[in-house]
DNA sequence: AGTTATACATATGTACGACATATGTATGGC
DNA sequence: GCCATACATATGTCGTACATATGTATAACT
């Protein structure tokens, strides 16, 4: 029953706000309106709709807020191709999500990180291999547990960038807060890893990796990346 | 030189809503505020900060619009725990995204449907092979090429669902727009796949898969589900 | 006493009017 | 023709007033 009631809630008490931007909305999308093109101005749509300039604005500020338009003194307002990844960033940095989804992102990682194989091979470079090479290089000289993590975390984010996927990149970019996030309380747990960072203990070295990057498959690379990572698997399964 | 400048150009003319929307960010920040918590009154941060009760209403206002504060009538603000991927949906609606951004969100599908193997073996139940049963009798006997598409969706996004990671299915849902756009371009490209759809003409069936879920490995499952998406890795790797 | 009804206080929502600021455009001087 | 200045215009910011809804205290009633 109070699930029932919830899902009609919203659409109840809708804010005046609300309706302009969903207005805006319908009318952006019917009249097609396309990256660059310009809006008619805050007054003229505030007539048409017979509201405040405030109501307007507060509306059409959501939309700079989401990067949809953007607007310069007197020029008005153009539509913008909004960056897709860059909303979530300012959500997440407040850190205010909770354990689940948090872990449910971690996974997301593992499973974006043993997907990416193919792409890989189908974009490596002979040079990309010698950053990756000095990554490892000094990781292996690291002695202090804080130097080898961030190595390590190095390594991967060079993966994604060989990707050349640069929405990938980005993705991987905006989650790295809640990667290290997990990670460090993984790390922690000194039960299960000993003290140990966790991929210290995989069976699958960087080095191994990079290797099958270079002679082997995507196949191969997929079967390592996944053992690679299969402590966190493990741990986070037992959850 | 052009570069540069552009670089610093963003903290320039920040606006004064800006700036109040980043010392903002860092007040709830430094104060650790915790979903449910409540913020101070309008009037008393606009006088905290020496500005005007619209600036900050305008900047608490793309709070709301990103979901991290709710507002009631006279309970005041409080911070609410953001939905990270319902921002991304508002701007993904209006279509603005560019080819490129659009084939590389489809590449990260392909990326995560081969890496979702090991999460399906680890949390599927016999339950659930039934659905996906039903989804590829109702495909193999469809003759109209939309319903194919349709059934072909279905089973995929099933896929997603049986991952058990809300988040993960929250995120195919969200890009499903996305998804299907650059499919239906595709699958238009009748030079490529003559007319058919793609996967129909993949050495791998979704029977193949469901088989495999059931009785195979999650190697076996990537590497599947690697050749089923086939035609989409050296369609995209051309462009 | 406990419950309901009413009135009041309070915080956000909306509106209007004024001025500030920056950009584009026209005018005038050389 | 070029440059500087002045003006027009659209967004940015501000202050005030009032609307609306929620919470709270007071009063009336059973």
């Amino acid at each position: 029953m109070q699930t029932s009631l919830e899902k009609l809630r919203p659409v109840e008490h809708l804010s005046q706000v609300d309706k302009i931007e969903m207005s805006l909305q319908e009318y952006l999308r019917t009249e097609n309106f396309q990256p660059g093109d310009s809006l008619p101005k805050e007054m003229e749509l505030a007539e048409a709709m017979g509201v405040s300039r405030t109501a307007i604005r507060e509306a059409l500020s959501r939309f700079r807020t989401l990067g949809i338009i953007e607007t310069r003194k007197n020029r008005g307002m153009v539509i913008a191709s909004p960056d897709v990844f860059n909303n979530m960033e300012r959500v997440l940095n407040p850190q205010l999500l909770d354990d689940e989804t948090m872990n449910e992102i971690f996974e997301m990682r593992l499973v974006i990180e043993v997907g990416l194989g193919d792409v890989l091979f189908l974009r490596k470079h002979n040079a990309d291999f010698s950053i990756l090479e000095k990554i490892i290089e000094k990781e292996e000289k690291a002695t202090k547990k804080i130097d080898i993590v961030k190595y390590d975390i190095e390594f991967h984010s060079m993966l994604y960038k060989l990707s050349g996927n640069k929405t990938i990149m980005r993705f991987q970019k905006m989650l790295r807060p809640v990667f290290d996030h997990v990670y460090a309380k993984l790390s922690e747990n000194t039960e299960a890893f000993a003290g140990n960072i966790p991929e210290d203990i995989s069976p699958v070295t960087h080095s191994d990796l990079l290797n099958t990057l270079k002679h082997g498959t995507p196949e191969q690379f997929r079967n390592q990346m996944r053992t690679h990572l299969m402590v966190y698997f493990k741990k986070l399964s037992t959850e």
